[in-house]
DNA sequence: GCATAATGCTTAAACGCTTAACCTTCATGT
DNA sequence: ACATGAAGGTTAAGCGTTTAAGCATTATGC
C-alpha cells in the first residue's frame, strides 16, 4: 500500500499543477466550477488528506492548541478536556495535553514544552493565585471571573448566589462554607456568593480544610458533627469533593441528610448524583465555557499573528461569565424546627461527635431522586 | 522581537553550512568536536528551538502520539492522562486527546482524526468489549490482559485475588460483588480473581448495577441493606465508584462501615483517601503501565515504519500484566463475630432497610486513617 | 610512496503545502 | 480597434529540517 496520497498525486492524476489543486482543496484562489469539483472527487477518491506538517510548515500555523490544567488529577479536568477538545475539534484544531502536576513553576515549563512543540495558542485553566504572563503567543485564561487577565469562566459568585438562595429557601439559617484554602479565585467568589445572599439573613462560618490538615494529617475528620451539635443545619461545600467528605462523616457520625442537615456541592462531579443521597450542587457549563474559550483563542490566532501584549486591544468582548446551573437533588432539604411533613423533627440531645456509639434517633427520608 | 531563530541562523552566524548544524545538533553526521560545541552554544545562545513541523516533514514523524479514552469522562481519564502525557514527554513525543465519547463508531472516528492529524500512534484505552483493528500505525492498547490484543495492563485478576484474600483474612465468609456489567474485560478479570480467592471458601453474590439501573433508574438504590440483613458482611466493588455508592447508601441506611460491613473498591480514585471511612482499594500503577505503553508503541514507531500488520512480528515481548497494590484504609475491617478487640459486636436485629426511622446501634470506629 | 580510508565539511534534493507573481485567453467598455 | 480587466490557470519560491552524495584534506597500511 502507497503511503498517504498527496496534492501532487492527484495533481498528475488530473494533469494539472499542484498549485492549482492547493487552491481548489482550500477554495482559495481561482479555479473554475467543473475542475474544481473534479479535483475534488479525485481527492476523495484517492483518499486524499491533507498534510498538517506541510500545511504548519508553510503556514506557520500548526493547527494545534495546548491544554494545561494547573492540577491534572483534578476530578474536574475530565470535563474541561472533553469539551475543549470537542470545541477545538470543530474549529479544526487538535488539542495537546501539558501536565503541570505540582507548582507553578511547572505550570510555565508546561507552557513552554507546548509552545515548543508548535501549540498556535494555549488554554490555561491555572492554579491558584497564578497569573500568566506574556508567553508570545496567544493564550486563553479560564478562572474566575473576577481574576484579571481572565478570557471566560463560570459566573461563580452567582453560583454561590444561587445556591445561598436555595439553602435560605429552605430555612437553613445557620451554614457552614467548606473551602480549601483561601487563595483560589473560584473559592473565594463561590463563597462571596454564598455571603452575599445570607448577608444579616443568618450566620456563616467557615471552614478550611488545607489548614485543618496542616495540622491533623490528609483526610482528617473535618468536626462537622460538632458543628451539626451547635446549631449548623446546613454544609455548603464549594466542590464536590469536600461536599462528598461532608456526607460521609455526618452519616458516620449517625446524621442523617437532609433530615438532620443539608448538604450542597460545585460542580456536578461524576459522583454527584449516585451517591446516597444523591447531592443537590451547581454545574458548570463546560460546553460553553470551551466554545467561548476557543473562539477567543482562534480569533487572536488568526488576526493577530505576532501580537503577544494583550494590553494591545482590549480582548474582543473582554471577559465573558457563564451562568452556573442548580441541580436540586436529595442532600438538600428543610431546615430542621421546618418540619417537611407536618411531622416535628426531634432536637438533636447531648453531644454526639466524640462517642460514636451513642444511639442516635434517624429521621426518615421523605425525597425521592429526581432525575 | 523576531520569529525563532533556525538552523540557518545559527549556521549563517557561524559561517557555516545548515546540514553541519544539523548534523551537529542531532549528533549523527561528522563534525568536529569543537565545532560541535560552538554550534551548540551558538544554539543555546539564539534559543534555537528546532521546528517540529519542519522535521515532522522532512522524517514522515510527527514525534505526537495520540490517546484515546473510551470514556474520556471517566474519573480515571486523569490518572491515565497524567501518566501517558509524563511517559511520552520523557521521550520526547506529545500527546494529543482524542474525545470518543459515545458509542464504538464515535472511538474509531476518534482515532482516525488523531491519524489524520498526524499522530505517530495511538494509545487506546477501549470502550469495554470492543477490539482495535488495523488501523495503519502502531497502536498500544490498555484494557486487561485476557483480552486479545492487548499491550499492557493491570493485573486485574491478581488484584481481585488480594481484595479477596484481604477481606478473607478478615474474617469474611459471605460477601456480595458490586459491578456495572457483564461485558468489561476488566470487571470480569477483577470478579475472577475475587472469586478465586473466595473458592469453596465462603459465599459470594454478584450486583450488577446495570441491570438495576435498567429497571429502577439511573442513581437508584442498590438495596445492600438487606443484603447485609441477610448476612453479607462485606462489599467488594469494582470500581471506587461503586464503593463509594455502597459506602453512602449503607451509612444512609443507619450501617457502620467498617463496624458492621466492609467495603472495598478499586482504582484509588481521588476520594478513596477522604471520605469518612476512607476506602480500602487496589491501585494501578499507572506510571509503570503508562511506561511500557508509551516504550512499546515508540519501539513499534522506530523500527516498524510502515509495518500495519501486527501479525507480523510477535510484537516484541508480548502483553505484560502490571502488579497491583493493595491500599488498606478504613472501610474494611474484621467481620462480624470476629470481635476485633475483646468485645462482641451486637448482631442486627429486625429488618433496618425500609424502615429508616428505626432506631440502630451504632458500633465505634475503632480504626486510625493511616496514611 | 601510493592506494585506501577516515575525517570534516558542503551541496543539493526532498518532504507537502501555500502563495505571490506571472502568463494566457477571452470578454468588455469606449 | 485597442487598452483594460477578469477568469483560469501555471511557475516558482519558500517554510525548516534531514540526509544521501560529493569533495577536499589528512591519516593509515603495506
Amino acid at each position: 500500500m502507497a503511503s498517504r496520497a498527496n496534492l501532487s498525486d492527484i495533481a498528475k492524476a488530473l494533469g494539472v499543477s499542484v498549485a492549482t489543486v492547493s487552491n481548489a482543496m482550500s477554495g482559495k484562489g481561482r479555479v473554475s466550477k467543473e475542475l474544481g469539483r473534479a479535483i475534488r472527487e479525485k481527492a476523495k477518491e484517492l483518499g486524499y488528506v491533507p498534510s498538517l506538517a506541510g500545511r504548519a510548515l508553510s503556514t506557520g500555523r500548526s493547527h494545534v492548541l495546548g491544554l494545561v490544567l494547573a492540577d491534572i488529577g483534578h476530578p474536574l479536568f475530565p470535563q474541561f478536556a472533553q469539551a475543549i477538545e470537542h470545541a477545538a475539534s470543530e474549529a479544526g484544531y487538535g488539542v495537546l495535553i501539558g501536565d503541570s502536576r505540582g507548582d507553578i513553576e511547572a505550570q510555565s515549563r508546561a507552557i513552554n514544552r507546548l509552545i515548543e512543540r508548535g501549540a498556535d495558542g494555549i488554554v490555561v485553566v491555572p492554579r491558584h493565585g497564578t497569573r500568566i504572563g506574556d508567553i508570545g503567543r496567544p493564550v486563553a485564561v479560564i478562572d474566575s471571573p473576577s481574576t484579571p487577565g481572565n478570557t471566560v469562566a463560570a459566573d461563580h459568585r452567582n453560583g454561590g448566589l444561587e445556591i445561598g438562595r436555595h439553602l435560605l429557601e429552605l430555612g437553613h439559617r445557620s451554614v457552614a462554607i467548606i473551602g480549601l484554602h483561601s487563595d483560589s479565585s473560584v473559592q473565594n467568589d463561590r463563597i462571596a456568593g454564598i455571603r452575599e445572599a445570607f448577608a444579616s439573613k443568618g450566620e456563616i462560618r467557615l471552614i478550611w480544610i488545607g489548614e485543618m490538615e496542616r495540622s491533623h494529617g490528609s483526610g482528617c475528620p473535618l468536626g462537622l458533627v460538632r458543628l451539626v451539635e451547635e446549631g449548623v443545619t446546613a454544609f455548603a461545600a464549594v466542590s464536590d469533593l469536600h461536599a462528598l467528605r461532608a456526607i460521609t462523616e455526618l452519616q458516620q457520625g449517625g446524621i442523617s441528610i437532609p433530615g438532620d442537615v443539608s448538604v450542597t456541592g460545585f460542580d456536578d462531579l461524576i459522583w454527584a448524583g449516585v451517591i446516597a443521597p444523591s447531592l443537590t450542587t451547581m454545574r458548570m457549563d463546560m460546553e460553553r465555557i470551551a466554545e467561548i474559550a476557543i473562539a477567543e483563542l482562534i480569533s487572536q490566532i488568526e488576526q493577530g499573528g505576532a501580537r503577544d501584549a494583550p494590553s494591545d486591544l482590549p480582548a474582543s468582548q473582554g471577559q465573558s461569565s457563564i451562568p452556573m446551573e442548580l441541580i436540586v437533588r436529595q442532600s438538600s432539604g428543610p431546615a430542621l424546627g421546618l418540619p417537611a411533613s407536618g411531622e416535628t423533627a426531634p432536637a438533636l440531645t447531648g453531644p454526639a461527635s466524640s462517642n460514636m456509639s451513642q444511639v442516635l434517633p434517624l429521621r426518615s427520608t421523605t425525597r425521592e431522586g429526581s432525575d
